[in-house]
RNA sequence: GGUUCCGUGGCCGAGCGGCUAGGCAGUGGUCUGCAAAACCAUCUACAGCGGUUCGAAUCCGCUCGGAACCUCCA
């Protein structure tokens, strides 16, 4: 493994459009802000796609030897449903509509997120704040930006001033947006907006009488706007500046734009030194999402219980099927996908579990261990190309095979390295789990070791039509028997 | 209409000027009592048309097709 020092990774900074090497300002800690989900709903795999995305760099940084606080936050305020003017708060309308305190809507789908991140095996955010555990905060940070001069109060609501910010910053740096042709496509100017500009956003909102979830503030009974949470409770946590800002390339704009004005105007600098966005898991090639019905839930997905897939599969799979391809890049889901990748997942796991009973053979090895692992780092270090990775770990499965079949070896402090930069990647980096074996805890395993002892002395005695019969049934339940030269192994069809 | 981006073999997906990933599926072998697994070998590509270059899937232009964003979204 390289040393911090020597280690060069690489990352596809969105804001420059470019890669860039990556330093952190005050190595070895690094600052991780991920927005996170807005939970009035049940999370869906798109969203589940980006959380994964920053979990694998969040295990990658910390692999390398990063200590990385890693802050992502819980939305439970503020998010308004359509325009800023006459929108409702999301959980505010979810609450009002089931006569449910808007915690208690908060509560059920933060533990939902909660289960299916588990289900994926990412590790949990260092810390994750919610928008109304920070409201002083925010009030802080409005009032600062006003005194910069860069909101105005009306009503009883603040509004960030687009126009004067851009006049000696730029607005649009990150989504290359030009303020002029904002203005101009702007639509619905029905006059009816107390916005000096449309494109004025909300960081206070008055709170209309029906709104339940309100608070104090110097200008009204109201609540924060959406874009606001993230710019406070980053520079809380990570500070005014910080490393590295990762969300969904949906929300570059207007959030990312409005969350870098907000930063700038109220702290005079910019906050992020690296910008991150995880492309859309689409599915029959748009994207998904809950308006239209394009969604897939993960528990769908583990049961199999939709029409859109023949079976279920497991959660390892799944990630499995997404680190197959760039973060960067959008992902298609389909059925077809899924079973050619839980095929691979399970050939690669195999060979994992083969890997551990491998004998070292004398004198040289057939295969450069050292080599390898600096292709598996260079791919990681290529803005975490993890298909690359992948295709090194396959790499790796087809050499344990041929040791296996004895075709090939591998001396033993070749062998002992191996192991552990193998187990690095596949469950330390990319965070992907064994699927156990024995689900039926270890009498299952106890069984077929029986069954396999039985068919071996059957097959000896040359009496076919039991060891097939042994064979055959056992395949019927969705064990598969696998001969090799040193006996008979399984595996379990999930 | 504007902004950002993409079109790769039967399918999924890397690559982003020369060395032409990987997975799944297919084909031919080896092994095996047979099969499966495993191993070895192997066939299908870079949307179209121009241009730049000694050389382009990779750069430029145009055409066609698709996506995200410009309302809420991971």
């Amino acid at each position: 493994m390289p040393s911090l020092e020597n280690n060069k990774l690489y990352i596809n900074n969105s804001l420059k459009r470019e890669k860039e090497l990556f330093v952190p300002l005050h190595s070895p800690n690094v600052g991780l802000y991920v927005c996170g989900p807005t939970v009035y709903s049940d999370v869906h795999l798109g969203n589940c796609r980006s959380f994964i995305t920053f979990d694998m760099v969040y295990r990658y940084l910390s692999h390398l030897g990063y200590k990385v606080r890693y802050v992502r936050n819980i939305t439970d305020a503020g998010h308004l449903e359509n325009d800023a003017d006459e929108g409702e708060d999301k959980i505010s309308k979810k609450a009002r509509l089931n006569d449910l305190e808007p915690m208690e809507i908060v509560q059920t789908y933060t533990l939902g997120f909660h289960d299916v991140m588990a289900k994926f095996n990412a590790i949990p955010p260092s810390i994750e704040p919610t928008a109304t555990g920070h409201i002083v905060e925010q009030i802080n940070m409005i009032e600062k930006i006003m005194e910069e001069g860069f909101a105005y109060e009306i009503n009883g609501s603040v509004y960030f001033d687009v126009e004067k910010y851009n006049a000696n910053h730029n607005y649009g740096v990150l989504s290359g947006r030009k303020i002029e042709e904002l203005i101009s496509g702007t639509r619905a100017l029905d006059g009816q907006s107390e916005k000096r500009s449309p494109l004025d956003f909300a960081i206070w909102k008055k709170a209309s009488p029906s709104h339940i979830m309100r608070w104090k503030s110097p200008w009204s009974n109201g609540f924060p706007g959406w874009h606001l949470e993230c710019s406070v409770m980053s520079t809380k946590y990570l500070g005014e500046q910080f490393d590295i800002h990762g969300g969904g390339m949906d929300l570059k704009f207007p959030h990312h734009e409005c969350e870098i004005a907000q930063n700038t105007a109220a702290n005079g600098k910019e906050a992020v030194q690296y910008w991150m966005h995880g492309n859309m898991l689409t599915l029959n090639g748009a994207k998904m999402s809950k308006a239209t019905g394009n969604t897939l839930l993960p528990e769908e997905l583990f049961t199999g219980n939709t029409d859109k897939l023949t079976k279920g599969f497991a959660p390892s799979v799944v990630r499995f099927f997404m680190m197959q391809a760039h973060y960067g890049s959008q992902l298609d889901f389909s059925n077809d996908a899924l079973i050619a990748a839980e095929k691979g997942f399970n050939r690669l796991m195999e060979a994992y579990e083969k890997l551990k009973s491998l004998n070292a053979g004398d004198g040289s090895s057939d295969f450069s261990i050292k080599d390898w692992e600096g292709r598996c780092y260079k791919a990681m270090n290529d803005d975490f190309n993890t298909p690359i990775l992948i295709s090194h770990l396959f790499e790796a499965a087809k050499f344990i095979n041929s040791c296996a079949d004895q075709n090939s070896r591998l001396k033993e402090e070749d062998l002992a390295s191996f192991k552990l930069i193998l187990k690095a990647f596949i469950f330390d980096v990319l965070g992907l789990e064994e699927i156990n074996k024995s689900e039926g805890g270890n009498k299952l395993d106890e069984v077929v070791k029986m069954l396999i002892g039985m068919r071996a002395q059957a097959r000896a005695d040359k009496n076919w039509a039991l060891s097939d019969q042994i064979r055959d049934q056992l395949s019927n339940l969705g064990i598969l028997l696998k001969d090799g030269k040193d006996g008979t192994d399984y595996s379990i069809d999930s």
